[in-house]
RNA sequence: UGAGUAAACUGGGCAGCCGCGAGAGCAUUGAUGCUUUCGAGGAAAGUCCGAGCUCCGCAGGGCAGGGUGCUGGGUAACGCCCAGUGGGGGCGACCCUAAGGAUAGUGCCACAGAAAGAAACCGCCUUUUCUGGAGCUUCUAGAAGCUCUAGAAAAGGUAAGGGUGCAACGGUGCGGUAAGAGCGCACCAGGGGUCAGGUGACUGGCUCGCUAGGUAAACCCCACCCGGAGCAAGACUGAAUAGGAGGGAGAUGAUGUUGCCCGCUGAAUCCCUCGGGUAUGAGUCGCUGGAGAUGCCAGGCAACUGGCGUCCUAGAUAGAUGGCUGCUACUCUAUUUUUAGGAGUACAGAACUCGGCUUACAGGUUUGCUCAUAUA
RNA sequence: CGGGGCGUAGCGCAGUUUGGCAGCGCGCUUGGUUCGGGACCAAGAGGCCGCGGGUUCAAAUCCCGCCGCUCCGA
């Protein structure tokens, strides 16, 4: 992974505030309509949104930790899902990402193939 | 050198790549794109105080209610800070201290103890009466009188003593007395008066025998202070506390103004329930230049204040500070004893802004002072 | 941002107003009863009263500062 970023060739690796999902009204439409997925330390809702983009939402819980905790999560979250767009092959899909109770402690590495796994489990990697 | 005490500072460093937010400039109808600059803390935390700012039919009165509580300064203000005073702890440097009033009143002080607050009880002493015993004297020879002693009753004196208790009516000693008592004296503790010093808390001297517990972080009294709500305050726009339906209250006063009353205000209004969601399931402003930071000089023991110069140092709104790599600093771990490998890097994330307090904090640096030991 | 409530035995709760013995029910242990078990009877163990200071002779209770859980309102 860290080889192929390290080339110019591949994709957008930035993330925008037009992919992130926003208001309250998104969220619960990816709740009641997604698909979802779930390993133990994550929770993810994917739904199709017609829009010929990827959308990201993080939500993570009071539960988890205090806020350094929550919000350095929400930033590894965040870093793994930039780091993955390259390689997701379908578009047009609203994504949450949840982080459970002990989701707090994990690092990078482990977000990062967390994340992944999950994707190719939804299919949205090739 | 070791132990300790007080205070200040720091909060891994350097380089590279990817990514995020804001300002400015350029391009662009715009969305955006490019360049460049800046981008978490000492506590940003807890939200415990104090203010600025904004609104509330001006902020008026009374009663409640709340807060503070040695003195003098500082400050925009404070429950904060500084300098002192008293008390307590420590060999010491130093630390802690809600520290006004207990003769304004009320309450409480379990158990124990005579008694937990001003009085009774036991006891001690004196006098009188009665009863018993011993001794002496008189004499009519078994009675009287006197002295001593034991017990009971009555009248009085006294607060020394009473195994308790956190606490017992100033303490110890000597004198004194029928027995006793600050009744008198010496020393000590406290209090009143007066004089001196100090702005003051208070300290020191002299003098008066003046000495009725503790608790006010129990009610309370005294002195001082407090209008309420909070940036989801509030203002603006292109309908903007939208516009609707049902029920109820209302000039016999709704509503608002802290709880209550008075006073003020004064109505297409107010309260409840249901349903609805606009052009973007709103946006812009408030939103960061301020009791700002820093250097020098002056005043002050200090907190702090004044003058001059320099600087601009985060402004998000599902909420910007992150990830990776290399070298290095520190800690841990197993292998090895020399290097290499692995894991980790304190507490913790701005949300209107300041001044404080409290709490959390791996490791490191510096300075002042104290004690002990060693050497000179 | 503002406000309220609760932390006591393994569990559910009293006691805090008015300071002085830490208690109740279920559960647990031992013994009895029964052929055995349950039920019943008797005895017993189990607590830093969330944490740290202070006031007081004495604190679960009063005061101050923290910690955790939970519920409202805008």
């Amino acid at each position: 992974m860290k080889k192929m970023n390290s080339k110019k060739s591949n994709g957008d690796k930035s993330f925008r505030k037009t992919e992130k999902l926003r208001k309250n009204y998104q969220f619960q439409k990816v709740y009641k309509q997604g698909k979802s997925l779930a390993t133990k330390n994550t929770v993810m809702f994917i739904r199709k949104n017609f829009k010929g983009c990827n959308r990201l939402g993080v939500s993570i819980s009071k539960k988890v930790g205090k806020s350094v905790v929550r919000h350095r999560l929400k930033r590894l979250y965040i870093e793994a899902f930039r780091n993955l767009k390259a390689n997701i092959v379908k578009s047009g899909f609203d994504i949450v990402i949840i982080g459970r109770k002990g989701a707090g402690s994990m690092t990078y590495s482990e977000v990062f193939s967390e994340i992944k796994g999950l994707m190719s489990w939804g299919k949205l990697l090739k």
